[in-house]
DNA sequence: ATAGGGTTAG
């Protein structure tokens, strides 16, 4: 087929749009295109420069596949290519949203070496990504070297803060930022008070929770559908549905609580409907037979023999990245498993019947463990066809139904996300890994963590303590143990949920001392315990208890067996 | 170009 040839510009505006809208098939084919042209043309006119490697960069880092990138980006400065400031934001941004953060902070400081001056928003991008990786110390060092060199702080970076600071055990120096900044009248929006409204909503401190949206009114700034929804479901989690109204009285401002509650009220008269009952405990993935069926939805064996195949890369000594070529070359490039984007949310719109109240209410009813509800809520949706749901939706039924066991229904939801060709993303993942672990299918769940790995893709906090919990609970200590170490070395450190996991694994193995490293190693951590952790050391103390009596019976019976090996 | 709701531990 023929088709109108572009010029060097042409190629360029494609590729960066093609890697803009995540389509790296796409931007690769242009790419090789733009590379026979020049090479058939044999004019200087046509040929990849910077900007092209950045757009290609750009969308590598997009469809999670961050590695790729990095290898690029070394071999194109290798060929003497001058990186601009476009590549080092693109690169960086990448490496901090997949928590490469080692990375990140290599490159930035190449960056400041070679004389770019970094702004407010790549450091807002380096404290996100360096909080997200639980990495406290290292955040505050980071904002402490913004300040001296003079770069300006902003609302966003404020949220960023307070947000890592409540997610990292820091909940009383988040609370402390924030009351400084408010009486300073300074970087306080809209999003401030929603973090803070949430995090008082996950400590059950509802009033004051309340509180904080009467003042936010009074201030100005608009109540919107996020903050209202951790308000709903802070509510619903301690059987306080009454509280509806005193969230009436306190936002008087637009009509976006009494179309939530219209709606509400709506669906709720819906629900009184009959409704079909089909559950069962068929597990979500046929346990006999081969891996296939998980596999299909995780990448299929051939895409993953395919990415391990080495194609030899034909020497080009022109070439810019023969990486890249290589890339290029490839026909069926491996699909990945997720890229960086979260899945999608949708704006809210006060005056419509919109996705997000449905999810909102999705979440209160299965918050409660209202199952049936949140079926026929979906029921609904499927009748007034409604196929653009949000992947958040399909997370949350799923994540439910797992939780209860019922997991037919929750590979229905896979299939259903499927064919509405609604992305999985890696809190997808997450659930699927727990509902394998649920299933005693512990061995799966590790072969999700090489298949990503292999891939490039990267995993999150949520994602390695998922795992963990799944071997974990299925005895393989050794896999819990080399989960625990994994994350350390690709530069995410452990939270409070990762030691109470390992603490809680190793005694109830009965491996007291293994049990008491963690906790030891938690503490000098400088991370915080939490009452969960309280509950676990509880058990962890009984069985030393129980061990010391044993030994000591032991040693009362056997007065000369000599026990040098007594637990501290 | 950067931040907040869903997914992890008892």
């Amino acid at each position: 087929m023929k088709r109108f040839k572009f010029d060097t510009w042409g190629y360029h505006i494609c590729i960066h749009g093609f890697g803009c809208w995540g389509d790296l098939d796409a931007a690769l084919s242009l790419f090789k295109e733009m590379k026979e042209q020049s090479s058939v043309s044999g004019s200087s006119s046509i040929g990849p420069d910077i900007c092209t490697f950045n757009s290609l960069i750009h969308v590598l880092c997009l469809v999670g596949r961050a590695k790729d990138a990095l290898i690029v980006w070394d071999e194109l400065k290798a060929s003497g290519h001058e990186p601009d400031n476009s590549t080092y934001r693109i690169l960086i941004q990448g490496c901090c949203k997949s928590y490469r953060m080692d990375d990140a902070m290599r490159i930035f400081g190449e960056m400041q070496y070679n004389g770019f001056v970094p702004d407010t928003i790549l450091y807002n991008s380096l404290l996100d990504g360096t909080l997200k990786a639980r990495k406290v110390t290292e955040a505050c060092q980071l904002f402490e070297n913004m300040v001296q060199e003079g770069v300006r702080a902003s609302c966003w970076t404020y949220n960023i803060l307070i947000d890592g600071l409540f997610r990292n055990g820091r909940a009383e120096a988040g609370f402390t930022l924030f009351c400084y900044l408010k009486k300073k009248g300074q970087f306080v929006d809209a999003i401030t008070f929603s973090i803070v409204v949430l995090q008082l909503c996950r400590e059950g401190k509802l009033e004051g929770a309340v509180k904080l949206v009467e003042e936010m009114e009074t201030r100005g700034f608009s109540v919107d559908l996020v903050t209202i929804s951790s308000l709903l479901i802070g509510f619903h989690k301690q059987g306080r549905w009454d509280w509806k109204e005193k969230l009436m009285k306190h936002v008087r401002e637009g009509n976006l609580v009494p179309n939530v509650l219209r709606w509400n009220a709506g669906v709720e008269a819906s629900l009184k409907r009959p409704q079909s009952k089909d559950k069962d405990y068929t597990p979500m993935f046929p346990s006999k037979g081969s891996f296939l069926d998980i596999m299909s939805m995780v990448g299929s064996e051939e895409d993953v023999a395919r990415a391990e195949e080495v194609t030899p890369i034909e020497d080009d000594p022109w070439s810019s990245s023969p990486y890249m070529d290589h890339l290029a070359e490839q026909s069926n490039r491996p699909k990945p498993l997720f890229a960086l984007a979260r899945g999608q949310r949708v704006e809210a719109k006060p005056d419509s019947f919109d996705i997000d109240m449905m999810n909102t209410f999705l979440s209160i009813y299965l918050s409660k463990g209202d199952l049936s509800l949140a079926c026929k809520l979906f029921e609904i949706f499927n009748e007034m066809g409604v196929t653009d749901l949000t992947s958040y939706t399909y997370n949350s039924m799923m994540s439910s139904f797992v939780k209860k066991g019922y997991f037919k229904t929750a590979r229905g939801v896979v299939d259903q996300m499927g064919e509405n060709f609604c992305e999985a993303d890696i809190a997808t993942y997450n659930v699927i890994i727990q509902g394998l672990g649920k299933m005693g299918r512990a061995d799966l769940a590790s072969t999700v963590l090489d298949r990503l790995t292999k891939q490039g893709g990267y995993l999150d906090i949520v994602m390695y303590n998922t795992l963990i919990n799944a071997v974990g609970k299925a005895n393989r200590l050794d896999e819990a143990t080399q989960l625990f170490d994994h994350m350390k070395s690709n530069g995410i450190n452990p939270d409070v949920v990762s030691y109470n996991t390992m603490i809680e694994v190793n005694s109830k193995a009965g491996k007291l001392k293994e049990a008491y490293k963690y906790l030891r190693m938690m503490l000098d951590a400088n991370c915080l315990p939490n009452h969960v952790t309280d509950t676990i050391l509880d058990y962890l103390g009984k069985e030393m208890e129980k061990s010391r009596f044993k030994k000591a019976s032991f040693v009362r019976n056997k007065p000369n067996n000599d026990s040098s090996s007594s637990p501290s």
